[in-house]
DNA sequence: TTCATAAGGTTACTTTTAGTAACTTACTCT
DNA sequence: AGAGTAAGTTACTAAAAGTAACCTTATGAA
């Protein structure tokens, strides 16, 4: 990333909303708030966790794991702070031994995941034609 | 990324396939379209690419440096090529000095694009959430 | 005649992020 | 006493992204 004065922002800001009326995804991440969200739930990694949870009401962490194959623990471990940090799941800890843990969409999570599943169904829907187009091209 | 055999893979996805009906997105990434499909085009910036295609209907390599503000020569040049690949934009280059180059969307990247703006819609009106939750969870 | 500029990249190098595998904790069951 | 368990953490390595300088081919200016 550049580094930019705060008068540099103003300006940039100032003209693209000029241009464009409704939507911001073209800012310097720090105005932008589209780019902004997109920064911490928007990873291949935090994606699939969502959709599991959209699935199951509740998971714990090793059973998430299992689902979200080929996640290891450390990124699941920091994902699930920044979902949670962000809104989007809710952890429960009961002082048990072992401890048990429980992960769950917030309200606001499942909004968001009904959004997500819409993408995810078009990418269903359309894998073969990538599979085509990506074997046309031939970089395989 | 662990490593399994065809045989472990072939286990796994027949018992998928059974415990869920209408989506995949579980299996390990060379079994499962849709992450096959986001393994290359649901990054940040392939999204914001795609997304500022979808506005203008051509644009021109520094047109789009421009506008994914922040991203590199390197980054960019890489990324497009990967959605060609897939098919998503369309390269043409004209055989002028300096060489001009357009980008636009494929009717493919811009049915994809279609689904984005709803995702992206969904981040800009709930962004202000996001951060309310961030402050309030302190991780700022 | 040499220099600067232009568009659309590429290359070598550094920094950041992600992945791997071993370890931790605290209690319970054998 | 030793093994097992859930939910992580830690130290280390590999891969990806960011940075800045460079390339090409031609035109127009100094």
């Amino acid at each position: 990333m550049e580094t930019v004065t705060d008068n540099q922002k103003d300006r940039m800001a100032k003209k693209l909303e000029k241009m464009f009326g409704h939507i911001d995804y073209r800012h310097p991440p720090e105005l932008c708030p589209v780019r902004d969200v997109m920064s911490t739930a928007s990873d291949q990694w935090s994606t699939l966790i969502l959709l599991w949870l959209g699935y199951f009401p509740v998971l714990r962490f090793n059973k998430l794991k299992k689902f979200v194959y080929g996640i290891s623990n450390k990124v699941l471990s920091q994902r699930l702070k920044v979902l949670e940090a962000d809104g989007y799941i809710v952890r429960k800890a009961y002082a048990e031994v072992p401890i048990r843990v429980e992960y769950r969409l917030s309200e606001f999570g499942r909004s968001y995941v009904e959004r997500l599943l819409e993408l995810t169904e078009w990418m269903q829907q359309n894998s073969p034609k990538v599979l085509a187009n990506r074997e046309k091209y031939g970089l395989n």
